[in-house]
Order: structure tokens, then sequence, then C-alpha cells
DNA sequence: TAACTTTGGTTGCATATACAACTAAATTGT
DNA sequence: ACAATTTAGTTGTATATGCAACCAAAGTTA
């Protein structure tokens, strides 16, 4: 009955000590970049003209909070919003150059992270984690995430 | 190499929806409190008259971030600060009555979140990943947390 | 086609979050 | 005992977060 049995308190303090890690790495590289920003690049990355409602739904995210980042990123220069001619709604995002650039950083600064995070941990545990983690987000789903 | 393999990805989007579950059911019930503050709640419940640093450090949090939340719960009358006369750096936490009756209704928000989160997933996988989860925490441990 | 609904996005507002810099009090070292 | 260091907490500032309310465009239905 102690908090720190609840899976909701593991899920946040391991999540929290994650996040604190990797900001802190890129503090560390003089990269005034977040968590969240290296992740929409990522996301970019690998689906370029995505939409903001995606990303959204990809992160389990407010939409009002993607189109809040998305717009500090592009005032920093880190992606681009293209209007849609098809469905004028939507913009299609995409990384600029110096996002691209950012990307084959970051990747360094996360794998490192996850290989600190995942030590002494054995793959199978850790695949068994990543399968139960994923089927809360799924049971837990309120939004398209 | 896809960002959703990534555990860190994984850790953070699980946890986002769990915090938006039990935010969304407290809403509900008209109870106008945050997932951290519940955190608290419990954390004073099971050890009245700690301090703001052990809170930070249970929650892997800046003790900034701590402050400020227990200075809006002080002023919303859940919680009271005495400052202790044996130390006059630091001030001792309390629920007050009304944290005291809150903490009874809350319980059973995050139970029956955790159930809902747990669905379909057998009791030794959620023991690994509770486990692993705290592996991880422990790996990262920048602060106290 | 016109009215209704849905959808992608933005703004207002309140809370959460951490780092840097600070204060006051306790601890340590000589 | 006194100076230096550590510690608990606060304030300034910038980013993140979600809900409510809104707009314009697209889709649906009569």
């Amino acid at each position: 009955m102690n908090p720190e049995n609840f899976i909701g308190y593991q899920l946040k303090t391991s999540g929290r000590a994650f996040t604190n890690e990797v900001n802190s790495r890129v503090k560390e590289l003089g990269l005034p970049i977040t968590i969240e920003q290296i992740g929409i690049i990522f996301r970019l990355f690998f689906n370029p003209g995505t939409t903001q409602k995606d990303i959204a739904g990809f992160f389990c995210k407010d939409k009002t909070t993607i189109a809040r980042i998305v717009g500090t990123m592009e005032r920093n220069d880190l992606v681009v919003r293209v209007p849609s001619e098809i469905d004028k709604r939507i913009n299609l995002l995409y990384l600029t150059n110096k996002g691209k650039e950012l990307q084959s950083i970051l990747i360094k600064v996360v794998l490192e992270t996850s290989e600190k995070a995942a030590k002494g941990i054995s793959k199978e545990e850790l695949e068994i984690t990543k399968k139960v983690l994923n089927q809360i987000k799924i049971n837990l789903d309120d939004k398209g995430c």
C-alpha cells in the first residue's frame, strides 16, 4: 500500500530520471534543447512531412503542448511548417538542415543514456519491460497515443 | 533505431498516459488537484513530518519544483509547514484534516487507474517491470532519488 | 446546395519543471 | 571560537503541460 509500490510511482520516477539525465547531457554539450524537442526531431527525421496532430498522438501529449513546442523549435530554426495545399487546415512539418545535423548528435546522447539506464538488466527483462510499458500505454489510451 | 523502440520513449509515453488518466479522473470528481499533489499527499500520509528535500528525492524532482507545489498545497489548505525547533532551516510538513480526508478518496483513484493500466499483464511480468524500472531509476540516479 | 459536425490548429490560463543565483542556518576544520 | 563549507529553502526565468474556448477548413447529411 506504500506509494513506492504503485506502478504509477515507478513509471513517473524512472521517466523523470531519464529526462533529467538527457537534459543534463545536452546542456553539457552546450545545446539549448529539451528531451521533448529531441523526440520531435527524431519523429520528423523518420517521418518527414507529418503533422502536429500525429506528433501529439505519438507522444501521448495534448495538441496544444505540441503546437507550442513546435513554435519554439520553428523560432529556433529547427523545423519548418509548410502549409498543405491539399488540406488548408494542416501544416506539414520538416526538419531544417540545422535540425537534421542535430539529429546525429542527439541520437548518441539518447543511446548512451539508454545504455546507462539498462546497465545490469538482462535483455529478456528489458524486452518484457518494453512490452509491458507498451501495453500500459494501450490500456490507458484516451487520445490517440 | 526507430524512436518507439527506445526505453526512454516507452517510459515517457506510458508515464504520460498514466498522468493524464489520473488527472482526468480527479477532474471528473470535481477535485482541483494534480497527480503530483496526490503523490505528495501519499508521501505525507505515510511519512508525516518529512521535509521538502525528502519529497524531492522521493520523486526524483528538483527541490524548487517541490517548494512551489507545496506552496500551492499550503495555500489550498492541504498541508502545513511547521518550522522545526531543532533545525531552523527546515520545515516539517503535515497533512491538514482536509488533506487526510482527500487521501482516502485519492487512493481509490490511483488503485483503479493502476488496475486499468495492468489489465492483461501477468503478475510476473508486472513484477519484473517494477524491478526493472527501479533499477533504471537507480542507474540514472543523479540526485538522491 | 445549405446546415451540421468533425478536424487541425491557436490562444488564454493555471500548474509543473529545472537551473542559476541567492539567503539563512547548521556543520566542519583548524 | 572563527572561517569555510554544506544544507534546506526561496526567487527569477524559461520551457512544458493540459483544459476550455475558439477559428477556419473539411467532411457529412438532409
